[in-house]
DNA sequence: GTTGGCTAAATTGTTAACATAATAGCCAAC
DNA sequence: GTTGGCTATTATGTTAACAATTTAGCCAAC
């Protein structure tokens, strides 16, 4: 018997049934994505069992795709795979939530670089736009929504930077989106500080000095790592080994 | 009719028919493995088409699994699909290859940083040796023996890091790899510039100088862009948009 | 009460067959 | 000689069935 139902409780059917007809891609990228993100949304829970059968039916397909999609997954690093024993969900560690974020460091201080480089007016102006937002929600002290506009801008810098390798690398790092487990951004004094932050990116893109925009993406996303550090610490990780199935 | 014949001309079997007999891992990524270093080894030429059924015919299974490992290498870059046309060879564009080393920068340059701080005395003397065998062969000319070693020299300094989100990363760009369809260490003068950098870097490990680490990295890899950026305007890309099928 | 093995259910692994789409070859018309 | 459409072939997409393996439940023996 299976030793939980989440999958069931997760209800009818997953996001968009199809919607593109035609589209010139194979299909089960789509049913990927799809999976992707019902999982980093947070509709199955860490370590959850995936069963083959439950996701055929819930994406509307059979099991050769189901199988694909999850190999692609696990090439991810989101879901583990055992032979003969199926996949789960895979729990992000401490240790590895860190190193995403630093990993993150380097390659998003790549693309300040190249944003600073390649980026239009009309997308500084853009930039300043989000900026405004997100000014806006700290100033009101709507956290929640503030994570949300900050990820937002950083996708913008990425976008900007016409990079398209750190785009993709950076893009998988997202998908284990560490944003999800641990609420860093919750931390007392870490969005005062973080908006900051993102006006001297803002300032050093717009400037179109590429150096000073890689360095202060850099530094914004280090002290990431420091409130990260702190808040796993501090033990306020949300269900870390709490349900270890 | 098939548009060329080459995976036949590869010949009989691809690499180890099995090995591990009771592995934990699932099959197909054992298969991906295999399929990965036939292509990256140049059993295949860019663009060729990879037809499923002698893919598994070749690899000794079954259609199904060769559907999850294509998805698997699709994910990576190192084929592409598309919807009832079947999978091929991707072709790596200069503009890739550029971009690749630059990630390749900022996360080495990660990974030298954490190499400086986590590395034990031993390994530290393995990198010295290696070192020397670096400079033997640049004394006696031997590029493409220098070549091989560099490469372990690097993956030798990732695995120093105990940096596995950037180690995986690393690995994936590896995969695509550029160093196969372009020799930019046989541009005049690269060598012996890149001889000088590696010692710098080996001497900051050494020091147990992150900072000194990573910039020297960095610093290395940004000199082999711009290496990489002279090969492809003298046009020396191998076999690049020549044969496109 | 716990341990051991045995049986049944559930789940994954593998294969084959059929359906559908794209490609190549061919023939006729201009 | 070239163009256009038709047909046969090839390759992929999808589904179902069966085999092998693991897991859970159960009963007896100690």
């Amino acid at each position: 018997m299976r030793e939980s139902d989440h999958s069931k409780s997760a209800g009818g059917r997953l996001l968009s049934p199809a919607g593109r007809a035609n589209d010139r891609r194979v299909a089960d990228e789509d049913y990927a994505s799809r999976l992707r993100e019902a999982i980093t949304g947070g509709q199955f829970l860490p370590n959850e069992r995936l069963i083959e059968n439950d996701l055929a039916e819930l994406l509307g397909t059979n099991r050769a795709n189901v199988r694909t999609a999850l190999a692609r997954l696990e090439q991810e690093g989101l879901v583990v795979r055992e032979r003969n024993r199926g996949a789960h969900v895979r729990l992000i560690s401490h240790e590895e939530a860190i190193e995403i974020v630093e990993a993150r460091a380097v390659l998003e201080g790549l693309t300040a670089r190249y944003a600073a480089l390649n980026a239009t007016d009309e997308e500084i102006a853009e930039l300043r736009g989000i900026m405004q937002e997100l000014k806006g929600y700290y100033e009101a002290g709507g956290l929640l929504q503030y994570a949300n506009v900050n990820v937002r801008l950083h996708q913008t810098i990425v976008r900007m930077s016409r990079h398209a390798m750190a785009a993709k690398l950076i893009g998988m790092l997202k998908s284990q989106s560490v944003s999800f487990q641990y609420r860093s951004i919750l931390a007392p004094g870490r969005a005062e500080c973080s908006l900051k932050e993102h006006t001297d990116i803002l300032e050093a893109i717009a400037a179109r000095d590429p150096e000073r925009a890689e360095q202060t993406m850099r530094a914004h996303l280090d002290h990431a790592v420091e409130a990260l550090c702190r808040v796993i610490e501090s033990g306020h990780g949300t269900w870390h080994h709490r349900r270890t199935g």
